[in-house]
DNA sequence: GGTATATTGTTTGTATGCAAGAAAAATGCG
DNA sequence: CGCATTTTTCTTGCATACAAACAATATACC
């Protein structure tokens, strides 16, 4: 077996490419990959606790200040203390935000489509259900 | 849709589930998941460009400079320059780097069973089939 | 109530990862 | 040959991503 074929460095290259096409995507709306799919979970989800978001996206709070802090910055979302946990932050959308968060949620399932397109509909199915059951039930969820 | 059902998403979290597993196998080797990936590659093929190695990786020439910088600074890896062109560099394993590199070389074929291993040999079959298909003919490979 | 412990976010430090541009050397074309 | 172009690598700047340490607040236990 090639170190090519381990399968850490093509789901590393996999996510890369995904990557870069969502990129490309929100890319016109002056956010980043990663801050784009941030608004698309808050365009489901808004005035989230930063912890509820970061167990939902699965990231460190460490990297969810930042993203947060240059969306903030952008005018797109707001931190606000929670009224009954003075720790506590709720992140929401702005409404500015908010109408940006709901254009790039819109994006998210015809470039799904877009960016599978090279596989059938039903390879799509197994290749999601095959990935969904390789992340389950490991740290972070 | 959800966006958890986002593919670019999901990928994202599956590459960072990959490259944990494959930090811890590599972590008492002193270095990180990249760095020991690159180890991997260049226990195949040892003594090459840097622009080689680059595009064997799929990294950018930046991120593989670092790379490098970490390596030789850890005394694994050295830098050479070409003797037919002087701009290119050749990148070689030093004999501590060697050692390791086998080693670690020798975790792939086993860690990457051990990450599937709630596939059945089909379904991972299967899986790193419709990988490939979904990375083939992008940009970076 | 008062202190030990836990939870929530931020800060700091390190390591990728990429875009854009710079530096050095090789190549090509007049 | 002489100069523009290309190639190869490095540098800089920014954005994740995580570990470890910290500050502020809440909870538990006496």
């Amino acid at each position: 077996m090639k170190s090519q074929d381990c399968i850490f460095f093509q789901l590393a290259k996999a996510s890369q490419a995904g990557t870069r096409h969502w990129q490309e995507c929100v890319a016109p709306f002056g956010v980043t990959a990663a801050q784009g799919m941030i608004l698309a979970f808050l365009a489901e989800e808004d005035d989230v606790t930063s912890g509820g978001l970061g167990s939902r996206v699965q990231l460190d709070s460490a990297t969810l200040t930042g993203i947060i802090d240059r969306l903030s910055r952008a005018g797109l979302v707001e931190r606000k203390r929670h009224p009954e946990d003075r720790r506590a932050i709720r992140i929401g959308l702005t409404v500015k935000g908010r109408s940006v968060a709901g254009k790039i949620r819109a994006l998210v399932e015809p470039e799904n489509r877009s960016f599978l397109s090279n596989l059938t509909p039903e390879e799509e199915m197994i290749f999601r259900t095959l990935l969904r059951k390789v992340i389950s039930r490991r740290k972070y969820q």
